[in-house]
DNA sequence: CTGAAAGCGCTTACAG
DNA sequence: CTGAAAGCGCTTACAG
């Protein structure tokens, strides 16, 4: 049996290799090349039978540099989430981090115990989906050199890049869009707004939108673990704007849901009545006739936000990407259809 | 404007607090209460207006001790794949952990990379839902004394516990009630088995269970990007059967989805022709009539993963689960009514 | 091309 | 109750 487990270290692939410690780090590091050929081979060697890794938590100590990039996620069980989450995990890949994710399930509390936990290990950069409002938290990452960028919801008094869907003009293509399938009245249905700044602002301009596209239309806020109070609000607005064709408009994915319980709840006919969303889910093509959306793109808006922060730990590494912003693709489906 | 940017240290504390470095440690370690209130004050001040934390690195360096616990994940972007995540990440906090969640998109080139990273911030343990065969990767692991619990997936010649779904139970399970709701002939649907033991136990148990139940059966495999084949497989097999009350079983999340585009292509009536899958998806009640699945107690099988770790890293703090293959629940819903 | 030595920010006996 | 000092596993001037 071997003596007590534990990871070897540089100093005894150094004795085995008759090399030094400064050599095998070398090795391992940047500088291989200085090394002589002879040099390498014993290191590689004696590397290898002892099953050697660096331990990088002593490089970072030293070097200042964790090569480590830290996430906060509000919500990881949202699909559109995770779809952003992957992106950003193959951008850390691609320029050379590793990403920590932390999920937040939406809870202030978890996401300061996150961000303290991020900033003991030493990220290099945070990229933030928030939850709360970490104001002071991220003030404090800012003020010691750690660059941040904000994904899709803005933080008040946190002057970072934001990376994001273009709300304004995804409402505007909504409301283009049923204007131009015929529908007269529209019903926009939302999580409650509080602390996410798209949320607010989709239905900020839905409004101001539905005005000036000369529709009839209300909104609704849904409560978190009960739906009986949209249910009212829908057929209450179904029933007052009985002589005109309606249309339901949802704010993301999670309304998508439920209005389409509810749809089906109410044995509505989808299409006669209108039902659109924003994000695109697995299942929309699924429930017949298909369930028309608004997808993001995911991918891009992932990359970027790690463009963002990389240009700003290594400026020379990567340029400033130049669209933050992103337009969503219209993905036509028979709910929409009348 | 501040000077370079830095986070501060114990040292800089200890200054501005007038104490040694060893009492500032203590605070944040196991062992303020060893400290005197007043001295304990002072950190307290000193430390809250240098916005001080510690770093987990340095400490883990010293102390062995990450913290840590690392996790590999087959495919990050299966709902499955991401509700145990939940639970594992959950279990983590409460045991004083924190997770890095690394996703390798079935791919065993990043699966040997993400392995050795973890290693290299030196996880104290290790949950895997194997995408490949990092045999030997795994054996470095526990011969250097970091315990491994394998997900969902076994990996050969690597003799850990594995905590997942009882597959044997759940196809019993499943034809137990596609033969109670009088179905006679049963198509089974799977993703490609190859490295993946579940897969695997499910489908030679469904040919063994059809065969016990008199029911007539086939099984088709999914090919990767294109179900042209399973589609061909769906009319044959109805074709063939059309005398008897036909179903199909779905292997997984995956297996679901497609056939569930299937049964839409060829306009197949839901109930009539019965449908059934492994793993609940959120859309499953909301495609008319509703479809019956088999659901996996994802929390627990998280949760019980990280205690056979925490068991394993410090056996006092937690005792071995007794349970390591878990029991499904069957939703019944209109796709297996006749 | 190679190595001895200082030091990164912590923890932990040890001593008082 | 408190602190000086050694050391965790690395990297990086500096020297040769």
């Amino acid at each position: 049996m071997s003596p007590t487990p534990r990871r070897s270290t540089i100093l005894e692939v150094a004795h085995l290799a008759g090399a030094s410690k400064t050599s095998v780090s070398r090795y391992f590091g940047e500088e291989r090349g200085r090394l002589s050929p002879s040099l390498q081979a014993q290191i590689a060697q004696a590397a290898d039978t002892l099953g050697y890794q660096p331990n990088l938590m002593a490089r970072g100590l030293k070097g200042g540099r964790s090569k480590l990039i830290g996430m906060l996620v509000a919500d990881i069980r949202n699909p559109f989430s995770v779809a952003i989450t992957h992106g950003v995990e193959q951008a850390c890949r691609q320029y050379g981090y590793s990403l920590v994710v932390c999920n937040t399930d939406n809870d202030p509390e978890q996401e300061r115990q996150h961000l303290d936990l991020l900033g003991a290990y030493q990220v290099e950069g945070l990229v933030v989906n928030a939850s709360g409002s970490p104001e002071r938290q991220l003030h404090t990452f800012i003020s010691q050199g750690t660059p941040i960028v904000l994904l899709d919801r803005e933080v008040d008094h946190v002057e970072v890049e934001v990376v994001g869907l273009d709300n304004h003009l995804a409402i505007d293509m909504a409301l283009e869009h049923l204007t131009e399938q015929g529908y007269q009245a529209v019903l926009y249905v939302s999580e409650a707004p509080q602390q996410s700044s798209p949320r607010q602002k989709r239905l900020s301009r839905f409004s101001h939108a539905a005005e000036q596209h000369g529709l009839n239309y209300a909104t609704s806020l849904l409560a978190t673990s009960d739906s009986t109070a949209t249910l009212q609000a829908l057929s209450d607005f179904l029933t007052t704007q009985q002589q005109h064709a309606c249309a339901v408009l949802c704010g993301n994915g999670n309304a998508t849901l439920t209005v389409t319980r509810l749809f089906q709840q109410l044995s509505l006919p989808l299409g006669k009545v209108g039902l659109m969303g924003i994000d695109e889910l697995d299942w929309c093509a699924l429930v017949p006739p298909g369930i028309t959306t608004l997808a993001q793109p995911t991918d891009a808006i992932g990359k970027t936000a790690v463009q963002c922060l990389v240009h700003r730990i290594a400026p020379h590494t990567s340029s400033m990407p130049t669209t933050l912003c992103f337009a969503p693709t219209l993905i036509e489906r028979g709910s929409t259809q009348r």
